[in-house]
DNA sequence: TAGGCGTGGGG
DNA sequence: TCCCCAAGCCT
């Protein structure tokens, strides 16, 4: 009953009927039967939805669609401009590269993305996942898409025992015998489909699979077992200060961190070193500083304890000064929060 | 090449 | 509460 080998012809044609009865409807994705999507909605809601998901990018995606309609727009925009309406959504050389290619799509190719892989392979922030998606949906070139939901539906559909990330050139040769000149763009959103919504990591919907007949990880009893994953280390912990210093026009000062490394290139607080021991260090400048508590923060690779110190002070030329409601904005989230801390101090604002 | 790089939601 | 994780890229 259970079948012995994935029947590669068979899946392909269920998923694209599934995806045709199916398909979510998501505001960078064209009706189905209308013209394919612009490649610049596509490389931009392909470079947001880059380990995110897509209820938090979306709103973004309207956003910036609406503030720079074309490439050509935003990459007449300023960086600071680009880097405070990312703000909140993460990753943030994300989008210090969004802007490079927008401004090497402009400037060097007349305002028209690449329309081969390799074209757009080459332009900054895609790399092999984003060429391929942008180069098969807006562009309808075959193409071998794989993300992480390929990967899972492969190592699903074909019971890879191998843990990720060894894996992951089985997992891509598997995908990439799908790969075909009919309907690239669809076959590669009807597999992130199927991945995002049924064949879900934790608790997969096999009942609602159109292919699950040809699943040897179904047919082992336990798909949710894979893709098999390597234990990954502990995060450690560190700890800092950061100052929220206001001047008496409500302004508090802020700076542009450096582009390279943690939050590069955002707006952030003056803030001490964040290390593994006691926090140390002087406060940027010499005034009345009054602890109004810690905020906890998860990054990727560590966690943080932030203590957040006030005071009031004179505005001086050694930092920017910002309407707080604008730096609010523009903040990335873990100077957000410290910031939202600081306004429990009563009359540090008045 | 393995590690740096955010955030918020769900089990 | 904690751990996992979501359409990766760069160095």
């Amino acid at each position: 009953m259970a079948c012995v080998s994935p029947d590669i012809v068979l899946i392909r044609s269920r998923l694209l009927a599934w995806y045709d009865a199916h398909a979510r409807s998501l505001p960078w994705r064209a009706a189905v039967g209308a013209a394919r999507t612009e490649p610049y909605r596509v490389w931009l809601s392909e470079v947001m939805l880059q380990q995110t998901t897509v209820p938090h990018a979306t709103p973004y995606f309207h956003a910036f669609t609406t503030r720079w309609p074309t490439v050509s727009d935003l990459a007449a925009a300023e960086d600071a401009e680009v880097m405070g309406a990312w703000a909140g959504l993460g990753y943030y050389a994300r989008a210090r590269n969004l802007l490079a290619c927008a401004r090497a799509v402009a400037g060097e190719h007349g305002g028209v993305f690449p329309d081969t892989e390799a074209g757009l392979l080459a332009l900054p922030g895609v790399g092999a996942y984003t060429a391929a998606a942008v180069a098969s949906i807006a562009f309808d070139r075959a193409a071998n898409v794989v993300d992480g939901n390929v990967e899972r539906v492969m190592a699903r559909l074909f019971a890879v025992e191998t843990p990720v990330p060894a894996a992951r050139p089985e997992l891509r040769r598997l995908a990439g015998l799908f790969v075909t000149d009919e309907r690239p763009g669809d076959w590669a959103q009807a597999l992130m489909d199927l991945g995002a919504t049924v064949c879900r990591p934790k608790s997969p919907s096999c009942g609602a699979c159109p292919v699950a007949s040809e699943c040897l990880g179904l047919a082992s009893g336990d798909p949710a077992r894979f893709p098999l994953k390597t234990k990954k280390a502990d995060r450690p912990h560190r700890r800092g200060t950061a100052y929220v210093l206001v001047d008496d026009q409500g302004r508090i000062a802020v700076e542009t961190r450096p582009d390279k490394g943690l939050l590069g290139g955002m707006l952030g607080l003056p803030t001490s070193d964040w290390t593994t021991d006691a926090p140390s260090g002087a406060a940027p400048i010499d005034a009345d500083w009054c602890e109004a508590g810690a905020i906890e923060h998860v990054f990727t690779h560590f966690s943080l304890t932030l203590t957040v110190m006030t005071a009031r002070g004179e505005a001086d030329g050694l930092w920017r000064w910002m309407p707080v409601e604008a730096a609010r904005a523009a903040l990335p989230t873990v100077f957000a929060k410290a910031l939202d801390r600081a306004t429990v101090e009563p009359d540090l604002f008045s």
